[in-house]
DNA sequence: ACACTACTTTAGAATCATTATAAATTATAA
DNA sequence: TTATAATTTATAATGATTCTAAAGTAGTGT
């Protein structure tokens, strides 16, 4: 749907050298139609079914770093095993299913208004997730 | 505050074998009037500056593990650094200092009503955690 | 008290996600 | 084209957590 220039562009735009390397990476993540919710393993496994030229693992870690940095990723706080990334970086809360690892979109539309009355004097709120874990019935 | 028959009674309510570790351990854990954050690498230099006997790493592991499914612990999923775990296993959520990683709680009543609309067809609900993530100011 | 068994502790190794290093490569601007 | 800084890369290092398997211990029954 989106062609190289697209994202070169967009690279560049981010303060980002367009590189081949990030210009593929894109393409996995930013290249589809819903949000995507990944681990850098799940995503060196993509690159690699879409090309055999090899994308370095430390390139990763550095790239998906850099588009967190530039608010073109957010990273899902779930548990101590390994980071989840999102390409939906609007304010949204999830579910994840404990069964499958899968993350699942919820926006502020699925809640009653959440509204934190308290705050911490001195201190900056940076970010306010929601975390429904769910596991499948039996 | 407490002694060690309390600990005692405790672990085999629990249905666990109340071992000297054990009542060490909890000492440090549960001996106290305000609720305890902490990390596996925190409770470990408690426990070292508490007596000079050491308790192996595995061991500390393996009881805030069995405390855990016990329900004597809660685990709170901040990030992919460590594990944080909590001593207020009631139903509540969390600041979170990222410059100090230190945990404070909140409660329900610190929110307007959350309320989640949305339910995943064949999955149960397990657990919902706000986070609030905020940083001291400069 | 003794013996049996399952549970527990332990040191150390293994695993695995992530970060650091430092040299080679590349994008961009002069 | 040359210079510079940014980027990629293989590889090593780190660090939290889990695994292993042997030694120790608590509870139970005799
Ligand atoms: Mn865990
Ligand atoms: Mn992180
Ligand atoms: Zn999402
Ligand atoms: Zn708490």
């Amino acid at each position: 749907m989106r062609d190289n220039y697209y994202f070169i562009e967009k690279l560049r735009s981010l303060g980002l050298r367009p590189t081949k390397q990030r210009v593929r990476i894109c393409k996995v993540l930013f290249d589809r139609n819903d949000t995507f919710h990944f681990t850098i393993y799940e995503l060196a496994n993509l690159l690699k079914l879409k090309s055999k030229e090899k994308i370095s693992l430390a390139t990763l870690y550095n790239t998906v770093h850099a588009f967190k940095k530039k608010g073109y990723l957010k990273e899902i706080s779930i548990n101590s095993d390994k980071s989840y990334f999102d390409t939906n970086i609007s304010d949204h809360h999830h579910f994840f299913n404990e069964s499958t690892n899968e993350l699942i979109d919820l926006t502020d539309k699925d809640f009653d208004n959440i509204k934190l009355k308290k705050s911490l004097p001195g201190k900056k709120i940076k970010s306010l997730e929601i975390l429904v874990k769910v596991a499948n019935n039996n």
